[in-house]
DNA sequence: CTGAAAGCGCTAACAA
DNA sequence: TTGTTAGCGCTTTCAG
């Protein structure tokens, strides 16, 4: 079967307009819908014709004339990874009614790719851009001259609307739920970002332990690449201990998984003999045995939010002020945590 | 700190013209790298007054002028879910090299939903559109006039280019190996899709069947809606089995997955009492213990493959037969599967 | 309430 | 090799 697709020459306003025996500004006016302007006769006619004539609105057109695209770039580490495609599905769903569109690009925490689409963003006079920014710096952002809003709750991008989760108050809340459980030995797996930021969660290990009168111990942090293999080599540090830990609390699911399935392959219990508990609540939380236990972030909200944001700073119906919001994260119990026995 | 992006009014190719002493073609033969047709010369008087207005390719108004947008639409059902994430990323990185944007819609299996993405892409006149379609039909694509590729292989799309697994190859190949591995009573767990497709699962399942003397018995194969409930359920009825199966392939990883969380709550032992065998190899597969043994699909492969047929359609390079491209499954064994006892 | 006219910023013949 | 010219299809004053 022989692949064709119609190359007709679409018809234009001008058509539209001679086949209802109106002019080309008319045609315009009913198409944006500019009810008061026009009589019910003549929209009538207009209509009638663009049905007939299978008229189709060409918005690049349109788009040169009111240099207002619809367009936004959602810019983060990877889409595949299924934090990012949740926030993506938030940002993608509150920006769809509006008529927006979203591209997505992966920025794979390299400069150039990140910065290639951002110029991207500003040849195609995006309306908007969100962006968890790796490599990119606050004056780059602010140089597009495009609204923005930051994906994430980072320093250093001051005068620049912000969405994201209070990990602080997660890793804070993780912490004192274990300690509620009866454990006082806590392992703390630290993913260590490629930036400087996730500093919250080292902080709030250190301010838990402070509040507890716990004394640190070194050997019950281990920092690690954010990665499964991190997740890894962290358990097998903590299972290394003369004194192990009761529980382990780690900066992310896929650490805090990773830890799991090494915990289980060492022949552990979880969570009879080990408690484990993560943060973010990604996809596969639900499908382990046992379910992990872990500080949900608002993945979708995120995304929504960041939307609305935007959506304001476009039609700048915002204020001045640059917005921070820092969602909570919340508990979510699956079965990889028990009190110590 | 008070949120505000530079908005001067921006230079235009006539800023450039100007400035550089030459008319507005001579900028745009360089914007566009016509090389043989500019004197050095010229060119760098152009480059440096590019580069000194800090002047910015305006895309839109060239779309208008060219008809060519650089933009793809893809429409999958849902890019949170991460087998469509992992195809995404594969068409945008196929897609980003000869400087196309892709705007990711999610149709939710929803008619009108699908239907209002294929009308974006008309009406911004988009490229190309990949898409995967559940209620939407041949015609509808053919009449928008763009150049698609369906992802997935379907019937019903002639004269459309298609790309996706082969389904019947990758089940049969499921359950030769769970027969290698001694297993003779093999419970199958059928996705049931909402659409009429996906039939050949079941029909690798009969085939196999026959090929190999079994008896069909039809309280082995169980019908579910392809979440994770269904997986639940569909390892319960086999569960409750007298005669029970010592093995089980279930459509998808999802199914699977829940299947073998619902045997481990049951107090079995997988591998060693039953083996499971899903198909897909999504994300969570690695982090279970033990780790689903499946048939992996070519998820990244599929949408790079999408992306160079979609190329060809869209620069006329192509033939004019639609083709049909059904990448192999592969076999990943993680531990789910183990030699019948 | 409707029409005429002037572009938005760029590309692509066609001349020179 | 470069410039001139005529739009791409739409929106938007400004008149009437």
């Amino acid at each position: 079967m022989s692949s064709h697709f119609k190359t007709t020459a679409r018809p234009t306003i001008i058509d539209v307009a001679e086949a209802a025996g109106v002019s080309k500004s008319t045609v315009s006016r009913v198409l944006q819908g500019d009810a008061a302007s026009v009589k019910p006769d003549t929209r009538r006619a207009v209509t009638r014709a663009i049905r007939k004539l299978g008229y189709e609105h060409n918005a690049i057109a349109s788009m040169l004339r009111t240099a207002r695209t619809f367009m936004v770039m959602l810019i983060t580490p990877d889409i595949a990874n299924p934090f990012w495609s949740e926030v993506a599905r938030g940002l993608q769903d509150t920006l769809e009614r509006p008529g927006y569109s979203v591209v997505v690009g992966n920025g794979d925490q390299d400069s150039e790719r990140e910065n290639a689409f951002l110029k991207t963003a500003r040849r195609n006079r995006f309306d908007g851009i969100a962006i968890n920014p790796t490599k990119i710096h606050r004056r780059t952002l602010l140089a597009t001259g495009i609204p923005t809003v930051i994906l994430g709750i980072r320093d250093g991008f001051a005068g620049l609307d912000m969405v994201g989760s209070d990990s602080f108050q997660g890793a804070f809340e993780a912490l004192t739920y274990l300690y509620q459980m009866g454990h006082r030995r806590i392992g703390f797996i630290d993913g260590r970002y490629v930036t400087e930021q996730g500093r919250a969660r080292a902080q709030a290990y250190a301010e838990f332990l402070k509040q507890h009168n716990l004394e640190p111990d070194p050997s019950l942090k281990v920092e690690v690449p954010f990665d499964r293999a991190g997740g890894q080599r962290g358990m097998r540090v903590l299972l290394s201990l003369a004194h192990r830990p009761t529980a382990v609390f780690a900066s992310n699911d896929i650490l805090a998984l990773a830890a799991m399935q090494t915990a289980q392959e060492a022949g552990l219990n979880v969570p009879r003999d080990l408690s484990i508990i993560g943060m973010d609540d990604i996809y596969p939380t639900a499908m382990t045995m046992p379910g992990l236990t872990t500080m949900a972030k608002q993945k979708y909200e995120t995304g929504c939010q960041a939307a609305r944001l935007l959506l304001e700073r476009i039609e700048g119906t915002a204020l001045r002020e640059a917005r921070r919001c820092a969602l909570p994260c919340q508990l979510v119990e699956r079965g990889s945590v028990a009190p110590r026995s």
